[in-house]
DNA sequence: TACCAGGATATGG
DNA sequence: CCATATCATGGT
């Protein structure tokens, strides 16, 4: 019989769960989370696969996660609520990006319609570079479809309430592919260069999370655009989403693009340059700015 | 059915 | 540093 057990993880003050909800069900074919009512339930990539229900607390201020499916350890617990403060960025303070989003055109709407939102992190590096390829030039819906197969065929599952939960598949296991792997999933001969090159620089040590978060944002963009496959989009998506860098800024994102064109009004998509510009009051908060703008669209 | 999509690389100027 | 060609496939 499998013991459940429950905790609290407590929220900073400008966290409300309505906004992270809308944007973790915004993408009908994710497969690494479900919604279920008001409730999240994920298994967790860590030993055990731990599967997390996480819902409001019965208190302000705190989430209440339940977890089952593995072994009900204090070692377990502590990592599953270490996991999920990173995966809501519960530790960034956000009163100063409010207090610059309130005083700018751009960021208001934005920032006044999704008050609350945190940035939605991908906690496992591989997960983060793997998520950028496939997304690289296809669109949202086809990149999810791709990261499904992925995932269905070579990650690994836990039953959970007569289904199955996923979690990403492991580097060491796409690192040991060969291409002909790959490609009846649907990928491009790139992506799947690119997604077992990188898989095997990680399974080898050669790139870990740590030796990346120790360096500053562009020490980290020149490392990861180095690889083949990382370009300066790639780069500054994973240091958004995964090494928690709030500088990084990833300008020639067509949906940060089409989300500036939305709230400028312009008769056209604007420029890099002009983008630049209109980030130059971000500083520090070009991650959360980005993704309060995306937020406009999906 | 064209056009486009949360780009990257290679090449030439 | 900037412009262009190429890749490559499904969604709308």
């Amino acid at each position: 019989m499998i013991q459940n057990t429950t905790f609290a993880v407590t929220v900073p003050e400008d966290f409300r769960l309505a906004p992270n909800l809308g944007y973790l069900s915004r993408a009908a074919g994710e497969c690494l989370h479900r919604l279920a009512g008001d409730a999240i339930v994920k298994a967790l990539p860590l030993p055990g696969q731990p599967v997390a229900t996480i819902s409001g607390g019965p208190r302000d201020r705190e989430l209440n996660i339940t977890l089952s499916g593995a072994a009900a350890t204090d070692e377990t617990a502590k990592a599953a609520a270490d996991y999920i403060r990173d995966w809501f960025d519960l530790d960034t303070e956000l009163a100063p990006f409010y207090r610059l989003a309130a005083a700018d055109p751009l960021l208001e709407a934005a920032a006044r319609l999704h008050r609350g939102l945190r940035l939605i992190g991908i906690p496992d590096l591989f997960e983060a570079l793997a998520w950028g390829i496939l997304g690289q030039q296809i669109n949202l819906a086809f990149a999810y479809t791709l990261k499904r197969r992925l995932v269905e065929a070579y990650g690994v599952s836990v039953p959970h309430e007569g289904e199955r939960l996923w979690t990403f598949p492991a580097p060491q296991t796409i690192a040991a592919l060969e291409m002909r792997d790959l490609l009846p999933l649907g990928l491009s001969v790139r992506k799947c260069e690119y997604l077992i090159h990188a898989a095997q620089l990680i399974a080898d040590g050669t790139l870990t999370k740590q030796k990346l978060a120790a360096l500053d944002t562009r020490e980290a963009e020149k490392t990861l655009v180095a690889i083949r496959g990382i370009g300066p989009w790639t780069a500054n998506y994973v240091m958004m989403r995964c090494l928690r860098k709030m500088d990084a800024f990833p300008i020639d994102d067509v949906g940060l693009h089409r989300a500036l064109h939305h709230v400028t009004g312009a008769a056209e998509r604007p420029s890099r340059r002009e983008i630049a510009a209109m980030a130059a009051g971000w500083q520090g908060f070009e991650a959360y700015a980005t993704f309060y703008l995306w937020r406009l669209l999906y």
